[in-house]
DNA sequence: GTATTTACTTGTATAATGCAAGTGACTTTA
DNA sequence: TAAAGTCACTTGCATTATACAAGTAAATAC
């Protein structure tokens, strides 16, 4: 598989639309606020009220990684197990998820922001 | 069809995930864009650099509509034909796109952030 | 040794997306 | 005035994504 041209812009030269072309579904962004939270393993993300399939967890991770939002860190070994961590990449998309929050609180009412994890 | 609850909260009370409820796919957000740069008309959206499918284009639109974002404003009588305008609900999505913007320009270098239309 | 936990993969059904072509009511051009 | 073009869609079909259930492998807990 081979990219538009070599700076990744797969649909246009607009950051909203790079940005969309991996943010652009309905689990990718709730991954990214579970680990904002805190929540770092595969369990953790499947606790989360919005019930994610397991196989739609394990895709949205490999790409994340993939796409450099992640790393992982091996917590054990036999089998090897992974933490999910965010890099700087992903870190940086909080100031979004919390424009998104304050739209959310605004126009959908009762909905509650979510605590820290662990 | 009916919601899960009276206060339309698909799929937990989070304002994220109700926000991704509607916002989350590859085209929604790239419409808000074009509608908050000034595009009002059908073939105003086509044109822009990303190719939206027609079925998918009428589609949003519709949802758009039904959630409230934008209202249609007939401009034209037989047949009778539409301006799509956002609701306050829908500009004030500005704040998040703006936010994805910065985040975009950051992680995506030699994009460049669309000049309003028209 | 049996049950449970953890982190997945696999299979299959349904839904969303993408692409091409078609439609209907005009409007413009020759 | 007849043919071609514009505008805003719809339809059909192929591909891809999502959802749900079940299965797997290597531990650890009882």
């Amino acid at each position: 598989m081979v990219d538009h041209d070599e700076q990744n812009h797969e649909r246009s030269c607009c950051p909203i639309a790079c940005a969309l072309d991996h943010l652009g579904d309905k689990w990718t962004l709730l991954l990214i606020r579970d680990l904002l939270l805190g929540k770092k393993r595969y369990q953790e993300f499947l606790e989360s009220p919005e019930q994610i399939a397991t196989n739609i967890l394990a895709n949205r991770l490999k790409k994340l990684e993939a796409a450099g939002f992640l790393t992982l860190q091996t917590y054990q070994k036999n089998p090897v197990r992974y933490e999910y961590v965010l890099t700087k990449k992903g870190k940086d998309l909080r100031q979004v998820l919390q424009a998104l929050v304050e739209w959310g609180k605004t126009y959908y009412p009762g909905t509650e922001v979510f605590k820290p994890y662990g």
